[in-house]
DNA sequence: TTCCTTTTTGACACCGGTTTCCTTTTTCGT
DNA sequence: ACGAAAAAGGAAACCGGTGTCAAAAAGGAA
């Protein structure tokens, strides 16, 4: 097989427009102009410097007088130079993309997280490629390493549920490639994680449920094998436990993350007799699926039963009623994650721990006396 | 102002890993063949060719004796050989980038187009850059324009709704950039636009409806200067003039796009006397508030009402009742626009024209006699 | 076999930056 | 005012590819 062969694209671009030569001479010094960026060496010329001198304006450097800085900046403003990243990436053997891989969990997440990404970038020449992977894939880990040979990415930023995956953390660590997972624990050192506290704010949820005086309350998790299923679980149980609260098996709903599956389990749930008089649901579709499920049995949520969803996507906003869930401060864990990749020494770069909190809207209610 | 001055990120990566001396020689070897990547130095020394026939290999020349090529191929998957892209990016004046230029309209927008570009340059070295910019944002153009200086982006895509933007547009043009816009009408030339046919899908919703029994149908438009507000508005007039149906004014509601608009605006048409007894909305989200605005005034959907949507979003599935919405081939835009720039020739790069479909689900029933 | 094409291949400059190393200038202590 | 140290600036090589153009090899006709 051949490695990343260029698959020829048709030629197209500046090289394209020719100008006719009979042009007047200042029209051509015109188009010369629009139609070359300039280069560190027409800085340099026009400065009356060395190219080095140039680069050392443009990086920085201490060892500059201050005239000369000024100069030269003047050129630069004047040409309206740019350096060139692919030289400047060739020149340092380092470019300056970050990359985004997902697999696109929740749209608003990703969308969410690139905006944190650029807060952090928008400033720097950095930029952010993004690459959508299928989880499953049996060449999953095949695509991104060539994905990564091929780009040659400064870092890598990992969404969940892949950012779960440690062969994939393994891979990027083999191949010199920065990355940082977010997730819904601690999956790695703190210089390669934004976390939230899942376990802890599923914990909140259920006491807020509890405090409202619901006794019987029922869970859909999320698909096995998901970290962040296993830690609202988790939070889920201890905080039963906490209170003294039992949770019989058929309180316990299996799910995928997908509506569907909310649909139906929470289907059986209400279906049982001595039905629980609120659920907590591992995320939103699925909180949406379990709304449906009680609309169907005539089910008045939160009168009857209260529900708590996992996300705060859109849809928890706009569905009737708009729905209790957990939120994650995820433009500010992209913000960090990517400021670790670009400036670990940054102070914002520091924090590891990105607390959720329960969004408290109208799907939680006292449950109904006659049925407590 | 500097121009892009590099705000030195700390030094990571490969040049970190140090190696003691005392290692011994073969360990030396192994680290440094995964430490450094091979060049086509390399390859060239390794197969005992030049650098230049490697490079015709690598770029599928013609003029390459089989078993010259076949010697090097085998070199090239031995030595683990990928062509750095950036080098290729500085020689060939020209890069692999390609840019997404976007104003989070709809989340899963946004990312199903993302999908559809993958599709077109996963098999390519192509990678996508995203960029949300801020539409409100008085440097709008500024901060583009920086952008694509900075970057010297193979060409952009642009997703409405600032893909409407004609200045914009421009600006690409000026700057050599290739440009594709997404849109709901034809904004461009061919080459340059992915377009839906949204007046004519509306036709046919109104159709639906009409078909359906209905005959006061409102409307509630999206913001004045959008293209898509206006060509929704423009399909909508046109079936009612010609099913031979009044749009008095006070069925036309005025709406943002956001959820609350709909929820307002739907309540204004309503509470009037000869409410309607269908709505169409010019997105999801308003329709979504359309219907809570109707569940608040116990108007059962679709009952009493029917309701039809547009953009085929997460939550028209998600919400009770399904809503019937419009949905545009997203990712087959996308596809289709990644195309028009990386392979112009290529015949999935010619179309234009992406006929959106009605959805039909459940939030559009005939009108109940007793009110019809 | 020889000569002339045609096909393959290679040497070298170049893309636009950075680095290394060295020279020139400035600053400053005495 | 002088010499030494420090600061500023420059020449040339290099990063890893590609384009140009000429040389070498191969093929074919005489």
């Amino acid at each position: 097989m051949m490695p990343g062969g260029l698959i020829a694209p048709g030629f197209r671009g500046k090289a394209d427009c020719r100008m006719p030569a009979f042009l007047p001479a200042v029209l051509g010094i015109v188009m010369a102009k629009s139609t070359k960026t300039p280069t560190i060496n027409d800085v340099a010329r026009a400065a009356g410097v060395s190219k080095k001198t140039v680069s050392r304006v443009i990086n920085r450097s201490a060892l500059i007088k201050k005239d000369t800085r000024e100069k030269i900046e003047a050129v630069i403003a004047d040409l309206g130079y740019v350096p060139n990243p692919q030289a400047r990436a060739l020149a340092l053997r380092r470019n300056f993309l970050l990359g985004l891989l997902h697999d696109n969990p929740n749209a608003q997440t990703v969308l969410n997280f690139q905006e944190g990404v650029l807060d952090a970038i928008k400033a720097t020449e950095f930029a952010l490629v993004v690459r959508p992977v299928d989880r499953h894939s049996p060449h999953m880990l095949e695509d991104i390493r060539h994905f990564l040979e091929q780009q040659r990415l400064y870092g890598v930023l990992i969404l969940p549920p892949i950012s779960e995956n440690d062969d994939l953390a393994a891979l990027c660590r083999e191949m010199g490639c920065g990355y940082v997972r977010m997730g819904s624990a601690m999956l790695d050192d703190e210089e390669h994680v934004v976390a939230s506290n899942d376990r802890e704010v599923v914990e909140n949820a259920v006491d807020y449920l509890v405090g409202s005086g619901h006794r019987r309350i029922g869970i859909i998790k999320g698909p096995d094998g998901f970290r962040s299923a296993f830690e609202r679980a988790e939070g889920f149980m201890a905080a039963m436990k906490k209170h003294g609260l039992s949770i019989p098996p058929e309180a316990i709903g299996q799910g995928t993350y997908r509506f569907d599956s909310g649909l139906t389990a929470a289907g059986r749930l209400l279906d049982r007799p001595g039905r629980p008089t609120a659920i907590f649901c591992s995320n939103d579709e699925m909180a949406a699926g379990a709304l449906h499920a009680a609309r169907q049995r005539g089910i008045e949520v939160p009168g009857d039963l209260s529900i708590i969803g996992f996300d705060d996507s859109p849809i928890a906003a706009h569905i009737w009623p708009p729905m209790t869930t957990v939120g994650w401060p995820i433009r500010e864990m992209g913000k960090a994650a990517a400021l670790k990749l670009v400036a670990p020494a940054d102070e914002a770069a520091q924090d590891s721990r990105f607390p959720a909190r329960l969004v408290k809207r109208l799907s939680v209610a006292p449950p109904s006396s006659g049925r407590s």
